[in-house]
DNA sequence: ATAGGGTTAG
């Protein structure tokens, strides 16, 4: 150490030039202002060179306010920098982000060069006043000065960040004019600007000219083909980058490993990984996110989980990457159990961390941690992000609080067309068609882009009220998007025509696919099944046998729910037989009610109940409510009771049941046991659902429900009514009073059943219809069986095709008949 | 002597 025991100027000025140019730059202005004091003398004073030897080591050490105090203090002493100096001082304020005194101090410059613009622009880009560095590149060239590499650089840089990489198109020409095309750094901002452009071929050729390659044009290069998913040339690139000796580097690594996910080639990125190691990058939280995204992505959650256990954790975005990744494989407690212990670890989270725990919550209905993000993000005020707010209407849509949802909506400052998508699949899932499509149409109105969402989504919500003029609407209203070829639209639309009555136009639309995925194959199988189309249903199947598509469970629930609907009984216990052998597929609960269902329809009810007991699992309501809708038709009492016994057991509150189990009664006309049951329901406070039946016509959904007198054409109805009547009495129909579970006169059971709501609905149809146009109707429950018979007279009294779709199926009236074969 | 190039999650 050297003391200050000065005793001339000249060793002071020694020692303080040993000190600056040892990097001890506060020791030499500490000299010199103890000297200063001793000898008060000017010559003294430190020199511009000195002075940017001072400020260049603020910079480099991180003591930005020292070097602010010495450019006060230079002022107040009047004293003057020279160009290099100030440049210095520039540069120092453009790193610590103080534009307004780097402004000034450009101003005030009294001599400027190439180098003060591009240090300023520089500064300008970094505080995204893009305009600002524009117009001083345009006094830049204007002034005549002269145009580097540096220029260059910089300015391909503020294009690409102002999102304007196809103009670096332009200054390509100036660039190879003045034979900047050969400087590395220069053209590795080219070859980045041609990568965002999607010009492969132009970022190569301005690659091959370069004439010294260094590490970072190689990454470069090999990052442009990575991006622009030229994965094997990515690869190429880095073989033959260290063929020629460059040591990649964190940057390198995340491209190669992002081709190697490209090319889902695992093997590879494992070797890399090696390399990783090797090269000591694995704590680089890029190369850790590339690596987590290949093993994530390839399914191979160990050597995710290992890596992620190895990366530095400090940051956010680690945690938000992997909880995201569980989120969306549906691994949801994986995602909360990693959101529990980052808070843990003292990690705040951000938009991304609770959007995707959001989506965590909502997948498995968990309000309860939902609420709790939800006040978290309102005191950090992510509320206002469109993301966040998106996923909490999800969760509490499908949570069943979907009023909250809708208070979000409308309170939210930013929505875009994921909100309206979420708010129209929230009421599509809870059943709710009508506030789907009224949601639609108004997204329409604000004309918010539409996806394949939003029209997927809108189709269901026809499909679930038996809409089909809005459905056709909506499919031409699709025709002119490009969601036309979408696979997940197409299968909506075949869902659809088929709920709603259209069984050929949703053929016509499956044959017209360009490629079948399980769903198309499915609901075109169940569309048929739900049609009574058995035969149909299973020549669909056995097409499917023939394509890629492999069958699954839910095939199988469509296969035999259509030989259930179609009473096949042989073809059924061969699929069901077939599930398990050929397609290792375990039958889960609704398998087995379907067969349940069919050996019952059958009469098969000993078989049904042996099907039962055989079941390896707690047989749900499910099946026993099945076994008793056939015990039903077949007026088997004794077993009706039983199976009644045990849904009853499972769901005091079930209303069917109860209606079914009356109805066995009063076929049995057993009227004390009727009266039983009604006074049960009476006694737990169950009630029965209304019968409500629906018919579109013009636009407009009427409704009408029992004796139902609101309608406006009710006088036409009831003439009409009354015309059936006398009609269908003639043509042999005896009404089936037994339908009729009121203990009153018969003649009271006749009129009652005349004003049942199907045949409201038919009424009204057969009065506002063209006549010999086909009539569709919807009840929420199952038809009645008088009802059934009745309209079966009806269809060939008025030559009219009448389709009743009920709870469970399609009833296809035509010329006396039904498509169901009067079992269902 | 002072200015410049390439990546992240919903």
């Amino acid at each position: 150490m050297i003391r200050l025991i000065c005793q001339t100027k000249l060793t002071c000025i020694i020692a303080r030039t040993s000190f600056l140019q040892c990097g001890f730059s506060s020791k030499a202005v500490c000299l010199t202002q103890q000297s200063r004091n001793h000898f008060d003398s000017p010559a003294l004073d430190f020199d511009s060179y000195e002075y940017a030897k001072i400020l260049q080591d603020c910079i480099e050490n991180g003591e930005p306010r020292r070097g602010m105090g010495l450019h006060c203090e230079i002022l107040k002493r009047g004293g003057c920098l020279d160009l290099f100096a100030n440049n210095i001082l520039l540069n120092m304020y453009v790193k610590l982000e103080l534009l307004s005194d780097a402004h000034s101090l450009f101003e005030d410059m009294p001599e400027l060069n190439t180098i003060s613009f591009v240090t300023l622009i520089q500064g300008l880009l970094e505080s995204q006043r893009f305009v600002e560095g524009i117009n001083l590149f345009v006094r830049l060239h204007r002034e005549g000065r002269e145009l580097n590499g540096f220029v260059f650089t910089t300015l391909l840089k503020l294009l690409v960040r102002m999102g304007c990489a196809q103009l670096g198109w332009n200054l390509h020409a100036s660039i190879y004019k003045l034979g900047h095309d050969a400087n590395a750094f220069v053209a590795t901002a080219l070859i980045d600007a041609y990568s965002i452009c999607g010009h492969i071929d132009i970022a190569r050729h301005v690659f091959d000219s370069i004439i010294f390659k260094d590490m970072v044009s190689w990454t470069g290069m090999i990052t442009c083909y990575a991006e622009n998913d030229c994965f094997e040339d990515a690869l190429e690139l880095f073989y033959q980058m260290r063929m020629v000796g460059f040591k990649p580097n964190n940057f390198t690594f995340a491209s190669v490993l992002k081709a190697c996910l490209g090319l889902e080639a695992l093997n590879t990125g494992q070797s890399i990984h090696a390399f990783v190691i090797k090269s000591q990058y694995e704590e680089d939280q890029f190369v850790g996110l590339a690596l987590l995204d290949l093993y994530t992505k390839s399914g191979d959650i160990v050597d995710a989980c290992r890596v992620f256990e190895e990366m530095p954790k400090t940051d956010v975005v680690p945690w938000s990457f992997m909880i995201a990744r569980y989120a969306q494989k549906d691994q949801c407690d994986e995602a909360i159990g990693l959101f529990l212990q980052m808070r843990q670890a003292l990690v705040s989270p951000n938009q991304f961390t609770c959007a995707s725990v959001l989506q965590a919550c909502a997948t498995i209905e968990n309000l309860f941690l939902g609420k709790q993000i939800h006040s978290h993000i309102i005191k950090v005020c992510l509320d206002s992000n469109v993301f966040v707010s998106n996923a909490l209407m999800d969760v509490y849509a499908k949570c069943g609080e979907i009023d909250n949802s809708m208070k979000l909506f409308v309170e939210s400052p930013n929505i875009n067309n994921v909100t309206w998508n979420t708010m129209i699949v929230g009421y599509v899932q809870l059943g709710d068609g009508e506030k789907a499509l009224t949601l639609f149409s108004s997204m329409l109105r604000f004309q918010v882009p539409a996806t394949e969402v939003t029209y997927s989504s809108a189709l269901r919500a026809c499909a679930s009220i038996s809409a089909l003029e809005l459905g056709l609407q909506i499919h031409s209203l699709i025709v002119k998007t490009i969601y036309d070829k979408d696979i997940a639209v197409a299968n909506a639309m075949i869902d659809m025509y088929s709920k709603c009555g259209g069984i050929r136009d949703a053929r016509l639309v499956f044959d017209k696919l360009f490629e079948r995925d399980e769903v198309s194959w499915n609901a075109m199988i169940s569309g048929y099944s739900m049609h009574g189309l058995g035969v149909e249903a299973l020549k669909v199947f056995e097409m499917m046998q023939k394509t890629r598509c492999k069958p699954n469970k839910l095939t199988f629930v469509g296969v035999l729910s259509a030989c259930s609907n179609a009473g096949l009984l042989e073809q059924g216990q061969a699929y069901f037989n077939s599930m398990t052998q050929d397609y290792s597929i375990e039958p889960c609960i609704e398998h087995y009610t379907c067969m349940v269902g069919l050996f019952g329809r059958l009469g098969h009810l000993d078989k049904a109940m042996k099907l039962i007991e055989e079941i390896p699992f707690e047989p749900s309501v499910m099946v026993w409510r099945a076994l008793l809708g056939a015990c039903v038709i077949h007026n088997d009492v004794e077993l009706g009771r039983k199976a009644a016994e045990q849904v009853l057991e499972m769901e005091p509150q079930d209303d069917a049941t109860h209606v079914l189990l009356s109805n066995l009664y009063a076929n049995a006309k057993r009227w004390n046991n009727v009266a039983f049951v009604r006074k049960s329901m009476k006694k737990k406070g169950v009630k029965k659902e209304p019968g409500l039946s629906w018919i579109e016509n013009q636009g407009m959904v009427h409704y009408f429900s029992v004796g139902d007198n609101s309608h406006s054409d009710m006088k036409l109805i009831r003439g009409m009514l009354e015309w059936l009547n006398i009609k269908t009495w003639k043509a042999g129909y005896v009404p089936n009073c037994d339908a009729v579970l009121l203990q009153v006169e018969d003649d009271e059971k006749e009129r009652l059943l005349w004003l049942h709501s199907e045949r409201l609905a038919l009424a009204f149809g057969l009065i506002r219809t063209t006549s010999g146009s086909p009539i569709r109707i919807i009840k929420n429950l199952r038809i009645c069986i008088d009802c059934h018979a009745a309209i079966k007279s009806i269809s060939k009294i008025v030559k009219r095709d009448i389709v009743v779709r009920d709870i469970n199926r399609f009833h296809n009236f035509h010329d006396g008949i039904c498509s169901c074969g009067d079992c269902w």
